[in-house]
DNA sequence: AGTCAATGGACTGGGGGCAGACCAATAGAT
DNA sequence: ATCTATTGGTCTGCCCCCAGTCCATTGACT
């Protein structure tokens, strides 16, 4: 009823404080492939600067994530916090916790996904992209494409991301990234098969495609049907 | 090029200190018409703990609202913060401020609002809805087709925002009312004609007829040409 | 070999937000 | 008239986070 716009407009203003927010963030650039392993973070500094925390909070966050075995820092000039080569593997969030999430999360996380990305890939079609962005948009297609199983949610997670970047609105990014973790902090819990990893090579090509050809209509139906297997898929292994 | 992702994923990890935030959070519960005039405002101990705020801090934003003439407290029970009959109009923001706002924001948040509106307009029409969201949707509509000039735009709101709420994910609906403030902030800078007003009530209804008949696509294309007449609206006056 | 700029690492004082307890007022119930 | 539950109003001690500063280390460049 009325609550639900009550619930909406009366929500937590924050979540978790600064220091675990950093760790989340952090942790975003990474599991979504923005920084690749081997990349090295920006300085304390300005990393610090533009979360917009101290640098001392910054730092127990990149602690916390260089304890988990994330990152590592080196220091002197030309070193910093590196990302390791070999990540951590996210452990399998057993059922019984999944079924929390599920009657809470799992819809609400779906049905904002397929508007975010719907919405970003009709968006994308319908702008005029510069070269570079076309040239970010396929190298981030070709790389998940050539991705081996054991890395493919990053570079997956890269190219959706990508998507949306070209949608030209940073908020809508960010919305985005966001929901994408909620998500893969699911999709951990479910198997990962090669079958379905060429049909969603497929899938991406064609939704790239209509991008770059400018075809709005043709770029949402394919990111639709993109995301409509990965949300079937979800419901049958958590329900 | 990959700044863009960088951008949306080392961005502030908060904007403005809990005081700001919450002042923010219960003016958007006011100008997006969640709490009407003459509304009490759930208790402070209820209120704070579910903005996740000490009370201390919820009271400091609420004594900047009461000087800013949006509400007014009485001690005792049955006392309470309450909604005042005569909101505070809201100054037209100088167009200098606003060509700031516009370079950097407002292609964002239009673009921003068109994937979360018309998904969430999509997402309503699929849904089963129970007779209270359809009687809750038939009465916004009602609501802001009688509303007066003066009104309109809190009433408009209130429709778009429930419009969300029936999509059944609470972070599509939080995410429409964040953009909507963003836009109404913008939308206040240009004049409200009677001619607009009855058009968009014509749009209004249109949308939310094919959502309680459950006609997807046409739910959305509805919502996405009542956007479109906004969108032009806006950028031929901020242009 | 020496220089130097940029990086991570460490410390300090101060302020904002916090939980919790208590006071004061109000209006319906008795 | 009194009682009482609920509400806004006030105060205290505490902790997290912050800005600023200085130190320690490193490796490319001269």
């Amino acid at each position: 009823m009325v609550a639900q716009a009550d619930d909406a407009v009366f929500r937590p203003v924050r979540t978790g404080n600064p220091f675990e927010e950093t760790v989340e963030r952090l942790l975003q650039a990474i599991k979504l492939g923005v920084v690749v392993p081997g990349d090295r973070l920006p300085s304390e500094r300005d990393l610090a600067a533009r979360l917009n925390v101290s640098r001392v909070t910054l730092r127990e966050a990149i602690h916390a994530l260089t304890e988990a075995g994330y990152v590592e820092s080196r220091r002197g000039r030309y070193g910093g916090t590196f990302v390791n080569a070999q990540l951590p593997r996210p452990r399998r969030t057993p059922a019984k916790r999944l079924a929390r999430e599920l009657g809470d999360g799992l819809e609400d996380a779906l049905v904002l996904r397929s508007a975010l990305e719907t919405g970003a890939a009709e968006a994308s079609a319908s702008r005029a992209l510069s070269d570079a962005e076309q040239e970010h948009l396929r190298r981030c297609l070709a790389e998940t494409s050539a991705a081996r199983l054991s890395d493919y949610r990053r570079f997956d997670s890269r190219l959706h991301l990508a998507i949306a970047e070209v949608s030209g609105s940073p908020s809508l990014t960010s919305a985005t990234a966001d929901v994408r973790m909620r998500l893969n902090e699911l999709l951990d819990a479910i198997p990962l098969l090669e079958r379905n990893l060429r049909h969603s090579n497929e899938q991406h090509e064609a939704i790239v495609e209509a991008i770059l050809a400018g075809d709005a209509p043709a770029a949402r139906q394919a990111m639709q049907e993109h995301l409509s297997g990965t949300a079937t898929l979800l419901r049958a292994f958590l329900a």
